[in-house]
Formats: C-alpha cells, sequence, structure tokens
DNA sequence: CTGATTTGCCTATAGGTATTAGGTAGAAGC
DNA sequence: GCTTCTACCTAATACCTATAGGCAAATCAG
C-alpha cells in the first residue's frame, strides 16, 4: 500500500497543471485524485472542499505572477517598465491559461489581502512612479493599466483577436505605446 | 396537470434572470427547473442541454447589450459618444451582473458571427469614425476600447475598487477621458 | 523493541446535477 | 368520438461533492 504524499502544496500545483490543461473550471477534486490515482475522499484530509483547492490555486497563480512580473520589470522605468510590466502579464496568460483564470477568483477580503495580489498592486504604483501621478491620479491610472491588461488578455484569451488582422500583438504593442502615451500627458512634470 | 407553458424564449429570458440573482456559472437546468415548478427532464424538450441553456443565454444578454448601447449613442459623436458607449456598457454590467458574465461566453465561430457580437464590433468602429483613425489604427482602437471597458467591468464587479478611494466613477471617467485623449492624439486629421 | 497513537488512504453512503429512454394524459385535429 | 401529437412525467445512469467511519502503516513513548 504505497502512499502517494499528498500534501496540499503538491495538491495545489497538480491543481493548476490541470487547469492549464483543462481551464481553470473543469478543475474538481474528482480530476485531481484520478491524476494520484487515489479516491477522492482521500483528497479531503488535505483540503477542505473544493472551493479550498480552487482559492488554493489562484493564491499560488497570483504568487507566480506576481514574482515574474517583478523580475521583469526589475531594474527598468518608464515605458520600459511598463512594456515589461504588460509582456510579463500577458504571456504568463498564455503560457498558463487556466492559471490566470484562477487569479480572477474572488477573493474574500481577508484573504485577498493575504495574498500577492497586494504585491501586484504595489508594483503597478511602482511603474507608475516613472511617470509622476499625484493622487487620485495615480490611482485612477493604476486601475486603467489593470482593466487594459486584464481585459485585452481575456479577450485574447477567448479568442476574440483570432479571426481577424492585424495581428495580436500588433495592438497589444500599438495599446501599450497608448497607455504611455497618455500616462505622460497626465504627469504633472 | 396544469402546463407552464416552457418555451426556449421563456427559459432563456428566465435563465437570463436567475444569472442575475445567482450568477451565471450557478445556472443549471435544475435551478431553471424548480423556477418553473417542473421536473428536471421536462426543459429537454425545449433546450438541447445545459450548454445550449447558456449559449441562449449568452446570446439574448448580448443583443439586449447592443440595443442598449446602439440606443445611448444614438445621435451623438466624438467624446459624447465615446461616453454614452462607456456608461451604457458599465450599466448594463452593473444592473444585469449575470448577464453582463453570459456575454462573455466563448461561442464558437458560427455562433459568434450571426450574434450580436458582430453590432457591438460596429457600433465602436462607428464611434471611431468621429475620431478619424485609418487600419490599422481603427482597429487596434476597436481592441483597446473593448479591452478597457471589459477590463474595467470586470474589476468593478469583482469588488476590486471596493476598499479604496477614490470611487469606481471618478476612475471610469478619468479613463474614459484619457481613452478620448489617447484617441485624439491617434487621429490623422 | 513493543504497545499505543497518529497518519493517510480506504469503503460506504448520501445528495446534487446532467442526460437519455420511454410512458401518459390532455389538447388538437379529423 | 377516435386518433395523433404535445408537453410533461417517471425511471435510470453517470459523475461530482462531501461526510462518517475503518484499517493498516508509520511513528512515538517507555
Amino acid at each position: 500500500m504505497d502512499r502517494p504524499g499528498l500534501t496540499p502544496e503538491r495538491l495545489t500545483r497538480a491543481g493548476a497543471e490541470l487547469a492549464d490543461e483543462v481551464g481553470f473550471d473543469q478543475v474538481t477534486v474528482s480530476a485531481l485524485a484520478r491524476r494520484f490515482d487515489v479516491k477522492v475522499p482521500s483528497l479531503y484530509s488535505h483540503l477542505k472542499n473544493s472551493q479550498d483547492l480552487r482559492i488554493r490555486i489562484a493564491l499560488f497563480a497570483l504568487k507566480e505572477l506576481a514574482d515574474r512580473v517583478a523580475d521583469a520589470v526589475a531594474g527598468r522605468a518608464g515605458r520600459d517598465a511598463l512594456a515589461a510590466f504588460a509582456d510579463a502579464y500577458r504571456d504568463y496568460a498564455r503560457e498558463h491559461p487556466g492559471r490566470y483564470a484562477a487569479t480572477r477568483l474572488r477573493l474574500d477580503r481577508e484573504t485577498a489581502a493575504a495574498s500577492a495580489g497586494v504585491q501586484h498592486a504595489q508594483m503597478a504604483r511602482a511603474i507608475l512612479r516613472g511617470y509622476g501621478l499625484d493622487e487620485p491620479d495615480a490611482t485612477h491610472a493604476v486601475r486603467m493599466l489593470g482593466s487594459v491588461f486584464h481585459g485585452y488578455v481575456s479577450l485574447e484569451l477567448a479568442g476574440g483577436f483570432e479571426h481577424s488582422a492585424p495581428g495580436a500583438l500588433e495592438s497589444w504593442e500599438w495599446i501599450v505605446d497608448s497607455l504611455d502615451a497618455v500616462l505622460r500627458t497626465r504627469s504633472t512634470r
């Protein structure tokens, strides 16, 4: 009777992989149990329930994405930092669509506050520092960046740009340029 | 034995209402059957399956939203039209979160081509006509507007702006202003 | 090193949703 | 009044979530 050595961490990671393969909303306790060749109830020693699993995957993905973005942005400023931020975001979503979808899971306030979501907001603010925005413009700008990036990536993943020219990459670059232009205009410096 | 008079149309409309009440992903054939006080299999005479129901709700919502936007934009141009478009979009999502979520359902190419999604794209292009953009800028701009609006609304509905100042409306207006500014800059006129 | 405890996965079970097959009663048509 | 059709039904299968309780391997105390 070999024990597969289940842990919340291994289950979360496997859940993230599963999400990328079949979609975040197809991640079920059952599918995960099959993947470990284990009976379903065995997972309930490690997970409170299926929502707990989803939350763990979301937190995992938020952290992973934040780390990537931090890495991409390091040592850059201004337009350069903005583009690196944007690309890190888009690339992650394209590489890991299921994990990206997981980051959109609605978390309760407490969980959200303890998550890497906080880091995301801080990094966005850090990039905007280069543009010299005062409050409340900085907050507006953070929200605008979040909206554009999330919106674009989510439309692209949904296949919205597949059947028309120009390619999704050109539009992405055009949009990042536009954001840079707008932020420079809004600057008080 | 009273017959409730089920039809695909009534089921779709009730499904849309249900979506607004409990969330689009909580719309199930079972819940809909309960709402009509009917056994679940009875619905299968009117719906192919649960995905068919979701698609019908999506198409219904796309059309309803397109009609609203068309109405809001009628007789306006430039910044005015842009703001009307934007507000119609956001207001619909706030009033009908479930239906709005339904509009994000991924449709196969054929279904999408026959849907009111086409109208949405045309209206966005119509608004951009006022800004005098040549291709491919016009397409980039359509994608940018779609991204921002969808992204913002989806973050707002997810509660992302609830626990921080300034209010979601101010940011919305700031963003619409910014879009207007960028589009004027991009104009070839 | 041995007996007790804990751990980790198991079986059994119950309830919910999706879907198909096939039955029946009332409405509509001849 | 008889047939046919329609609209909803019961029955049955399959899969997912979740809980309760069991058993054997691993771990720990003396």
